[in-house]
Formats: structure tokens, sequence, C-alpha cells
DNA sequence: CTGAAAGCGCTAACAA
DNA sequence: TTGTTAGCGCTTTCAG
């Protein structure tokens, strides 16, 4: 092979935007009507097609109660004239909108969206539609959000983790929304929680050979138990844990490859010897384990590495990325079936569900017992 | 440093879902009040801070034209029921929602929900809440979701891309909503669009010196320039683009690092020698670079690699990664204010916003002129 | 099967 | 400043 080279045109490397003008306003509808066109509403139809508008209402919610003919007729206008039903008049009278709300840390964070596509889904199949809002990682701006979304009456509500504050509790509670509570387990949830038992990863963490490092956080419910203080990456001295010496680092901010780099050099320069390195992200392991490349550091010869999340890309990093999965689609799936089940008023047959989580054994550590 | 063992106890490696019972159900409200309870409505409480609904009414939303008394009697109230106000009520009769809708083809993938973080982050500041769908690939599946949005009466949304069907297109039209269309650049919107000049990019890919590969697509408007249909990764043979030969290999699916490392495999297997490869994202260049380090080759000294997207960890790969950058925080924002523009019925100084893009030359290419 | 009529909980004139 | 009164566009009894 030969090598490349690559010269770029300098005015096409940077594309300076270029201006339109607003000639061409084909589309803009505020032009012509002179004031705002009275909307067609079901009234309209019905007048148009020479019925009453409650006929219309039921041709469009319970078209087996309409004779055929009427149904024919209402169907044509509403085709010709575009009309869509107004589902916040719907919404107000019969006091159920088909929406349910969403309520998560981050949206751009994977592990998030990921579970909640899976539940956008199901809920959408049941004819529920999702208003996703993203709340970042304080339970203040929670409450607001959560307010704000009572108010608008949905049917179900999605809540991120288990720490709430007490009014965005009682809120939820007096209003008498059904309402999940995804990833942390806690046995006494607002209304149902499906999750995984954190203290059982805990009493893991603890029960492993050499804790040597464990860059934090991101899943909420590790930060949690982060005895430390956050800070920008630092070590902290070591200290025991369970019956192991642990170093515990601190990664400030949302996961990124950069920062899982960062975290090494640090424990490096704090004298690491060897030992395994959680990661509280698959990002965070995988930044660690370019670092230690880098270096010409090997892993798992020199030390191991766990993530966290068992993302796709897990399968192919070098050397494959062990770590702790947590079957997000389950959970997804989990959270909104048990919604769902709350919305019909059936009565949970648990109120806390647990998924589980497993350990899946790759190519950074080292799986020979001691 | 000496090797790391790791031995994990097996009953906790798989930690196999507990089951709670039921016998805890402090917090469940449907019981006791026998029947639903009446809702608290804004006559509730009226009656009790002894005035009209109406005078609570304009506690709530303009505050500066009821008494201080009246108000501090109001609020206590609603402070003591927890009232919160229905929206969907509020919605119907003044006909606005503080809302608006928006459509993304993926939540998941970083590229939409980064930039649709700063949309909804800008937008809320001006008080409207976002509701978020994601309509994959299909202009079919977006205009029924675009038609049950509608029916919500958000009071602008946000489409991805520039193709819709035209039923979508008239119903949007008919109802007269602000819309403003992100991502490609089309001189006739539907009412305004903010993102890049496609053509631009195009000619860019056709002028660079040699064109190898290109895996496809993700970024939809890259789609659109394939030559080839889709196929699982496979090569397509060689062709002239341009002035140069052109090998493209379609990737199929949504990008992943294994997807990348796949298609440089199959590249070598068919003899590729030197040159550029297009990544259609940062993720599947990420995965040519990892795959390239595997089989101990060197980039940029036997290829270049260019990624797409400038994401945060295109700094930190193994060399850091050259990639084509267009600004996703200030295409959120721009399309955040245009879209608020709109709402307040300000006439756009421009129907298409180019927010332009740019190569950001960092480690996998060599940047000396031939 | 279709009409008539009473709200859903709020906003927005208008009047006092 | 506060009270009165119409609706907003639909769902849902209840009669016909």
């Amino acid at each position: 092979m030969h090598p490349t080279r690559l010269a770029l045109d300098d005015d096409l490397r940077h594309h300076t935007p270029k201006k339109f003008d607003r000639t061409d306003r084909t589309a803009c509808k505020t032009e012509g009507t002179g004031g705002r066109n009275r909307a067609v509403t079901m009234s309209t139809i019905a007048r148009m097609a020479g019925g009453i508008q409650a006929t219309v209402s039921r041709a469009l919610n319970r078209r087996e109660i309409v004779s055929p003919e009427t149904l024919e007729r209402i169907q044509q206008t509403i085709e010709a004239t575009g009309y869509v039903p107004n589902l916040v008049a719907g919404a107000l009278a019969s006091s159920k909108s088909p929406m349910v709300a969403a309520v998560v840390p981050s949206i751009t964070n994977i592990v998030y969206s990921g579970l909640i596509h899976h539940f956008i889904d199901l809920v959408r199949a049941a004819g529920y539609q999702t208003i996703l809002v993203e709340a970042g990682f304080s339970a203040e701006e929670e409450e607001a959000l959560v307010t704000s979304l009572i108010s608008r009456r949905p049917d179900g509500i999605l809540l991120t983790g288990v720490h709430h504050t007490n009014r965005c509790c009682s809120q939820l509670l007096s209003v008498g929304l059904p309402v999940v509570e995804i990833w942390d387990l806690t046995e006494s949830p607002i209304d149902i929680c499906v999750g995984v038992f954190t203290r059982r990863l805990a009493r893991l963490w603890r029960t492993l050979p050499t804790a040597a490092a464990m860059p934090l956080p991101q899943p909420r419910w590790l930060a949690k138990n982060a005895p430390y203080a956050a800070g920008t990456p630092s070590a902290q001295p070591s200290r025991r844990w369970g019956t192991r010496r642990l170093c515990k680092l601190i990664v400030e901010g949302p996961a990124s490859l950069e920062r899982g780099r960062a975290a090494l050099r640090v424990l490096l320069e704090r004298g690491m010897q060897s030992g395994v390195i959680f990661g509280s992200s698959d990002l965070l392991a995988h930044g660690i384990l370019i670092e230690a490349q880098a270096r010409g550091l090997s892993v798992p010869a020199d030390f191991s590495v766990i993530g966290f999340g068992d993302q796709d890309y897990a399968t192919a990093t070098l050397p494959p990325l062990t770590t702790v999965r947590v079957d997000r689609s389950d959970l997804g799936n989990r959270a909104a079936d048990a919604l769902l089940a709350r919305i019909n008023n059936m009565a949970p047959e648990q109120r806390a569900i647990d998924v589980g989580f497993s350990i899946i054994t790759r190519g950074t550590t080292c799986s020979q017992r001691n």
C-alpha cells in the first residue's frame, strides 16, 4: 500500500452559507385568506354531509354503529376537506388523551433512549402516543417537568429513577395517574417500578477480586453508591470497600471516550498497578482501552476492564469488552406492559419487577479463578 | 504490572430476578375513595377561596390584574389542594397549547438526538414543551404520525428531512401550522427549512483526490446520492464518479462500530489498495480505524479515513478522526428560533437557512497537497 | 340507527 | 378589580 495524499480545495473545505431570498413563497399560507379561515370541525363535516355532529363523532370512533351509507358520505367529506379531528377537544370531553409521558434524564444517552425506543413502540401499538421529556439529573427540575406534564393529563407516566421530590410524588399520587418508575428497584414505588436491584450490583462489585478503580457516574444508581464527592478527574485515596482496596475515580459530566482516556491517565499517574477497572459505561471503558493501547499497555494482561451497558459496540472493541448487561429492550417492554396494565385499571401482580442483570465476559478480563 | 485474574462467583454472575409480593401497597391510590374522587378544578379552588372561577384563571395567568389579597388566598388553596391546572381545557379554550412537536427518524441516533436536545432547550425557554416522536425512515410512517400530531394541535412542528408525502404536506399547509424542516435544504420548503445544502457536499466528495470507498447510508441525504441499491455489506464494482474511480460500499442498517469493521474487511477483500474512505458517520469511520489496527494497517499511511458528524469522540480515536462537521447545536438552535418566530407570526427573513459544514482535519488524513 | 342536549375545564370578551 | 357569560370541539347519555 502506498501513502495517500489528500488535499482539500480551500474554497470547498469550508462551505460558507448561501443566502436564499424569499421570492419563492409558494407555500406560505397566511396570505390570501385575509384573517384566519375558520377551521373545519365535526360540525362542518356534519353540515356538509347532511347530518349531525354527533354522528360524525360516531363514524370516527365507533364506525360499527352508523349505517354504511352515512359512514360513506361522512368519510367522503372528511377526505375532501382534509379534516383532522381535534384530539384536545376529545381529550377534554372524554378525559382521556391517548397519550403517555416519559421522563428521562437525557435523550442523547443511548442507555435511556434505547430503552425508551422500545417503550414508545409498545405503547404506540396500544394506541398511545408518548410525550418524551428530558429532566437532566436533578429531582427539582424533574418536579417542575412532572407538574407541567400532569397538567396535560396524560393517561400514564414513566419516570426514570426512584428519587423524586416529595411534592412530585404527592402530586402524582393525588392525581391518581398510573406511573411506572424504571432502572432502580425500590420496594415502595409510587405505583409500580421495573428495573434492577441495585444492592445486588453493589454486592457484586464488592466481591470482585481486586477493584482498582471505578470511573463514575452515569447510571444514577451507580452514582448513588459513590462515597466520595464528585470532582474533575482526580483519584481518591484508596480505601477498603468490602474486603478489597478500592480506588475510586469520579469522572465528571457525561461519559465520553475522551473522559475514559483521561481516567486511565490519572489512574496510572496515581500509581495503579493492576486490578480491574470498572467503567460506569461502556463508553468510558472503551476510552480506557484506547488509552491503554496508545500507551502500549495490554488488556487484560496488565489490568482488566469491565464496562457497563453492553452496547452493541462492546463486541467490536480491541479486545472485546467484558461488561454488565441489563436487557434494556426487555426493560422498556415490561415498563410499557406494566403502564398499560395500570392504565386499564388492572392491579399489578407485583409492584416491583426485577429484570436482573448479567456479566458478559469477553476479552478484557481473564476468567480463570484464582 | 502483573496479570490480573478475575473470577466471578457463579451465583452472583447472573442475578436471577427476585419476586416481590404486593403486601406493601402504601402508595396505591384507588383505595378508600370508593370510585373516582371528583378532580379538583378551578371552580373548586374558587369556591374554597371564596371567589369565582374566572378569578382563579386570572390569578394563574395574569397575576398582575388581581388584588394581592385575592391572589394570596387563591395561591394558598392551590397549595393546599395540590391543584394542577388542566392544560387541555386551556388549550381548547384558547386554541393554543404551549407545545410543539418534533419528528425525527430515530431517537437513538445521536445525530438527531443531539440536535433535538438543543431545540427542546430553546423552545422550552420560550415556554413550549416538545412532543418528540420517532418516524423511522419511511415517509408513509411519517405521514401517519404527522396526522396524529396535528390532531393534538401543537403550535408548531419540526420535521426531519424534506421528503414528505403529498398528503402530509397538504395537511400541514391546510392547517396552517408553522413548520420547520431540518437537515436538507430545499428551495421550496413547506414553511421554512434549516440545514445544509446537499449538493455542495456531493460536489466536495467528487473533487477529492482518490475516493476509494464510501460506506453508506445513515444521514438520509447521503443515502439519496447513492447510485446503487442497498444491500448487505458488498462492494460495488468501482466506477467513475467525477474524475475519480469510486468504489462504493453500502452498509445496511444503522451505523455501528462492527459494521465499520466489516466494511473495511470487505474493501480489503475486494482489493482496495489505497485512497480515502468516507464513512457516512463517525461511528463507521471509527470501526474502520479499529479494524485497520487489528490488521496492523496504518492510517493515514496506508489509506485515509474521513468520518461524518464530528462526534465528541472523534478527537479520542487512534489516530484522531478527520471528519465533516455540521454544527448540530447551531442547527437545533436556529430551527427553534425559526419555529418560534413563525409561531409568533413573524414572516421569516429567509425561508431556507443554510448552516453550512466544514471539514475538520485530524490524524486520519494527510494534508499535504499533491 | 340518528337527533338533541349536556357538559369536559378552561379562556376571553363584556359588564358591573 | 371582579363577576357574568359564551363558547372551544368534542364525547356521551338519553330520547326518538
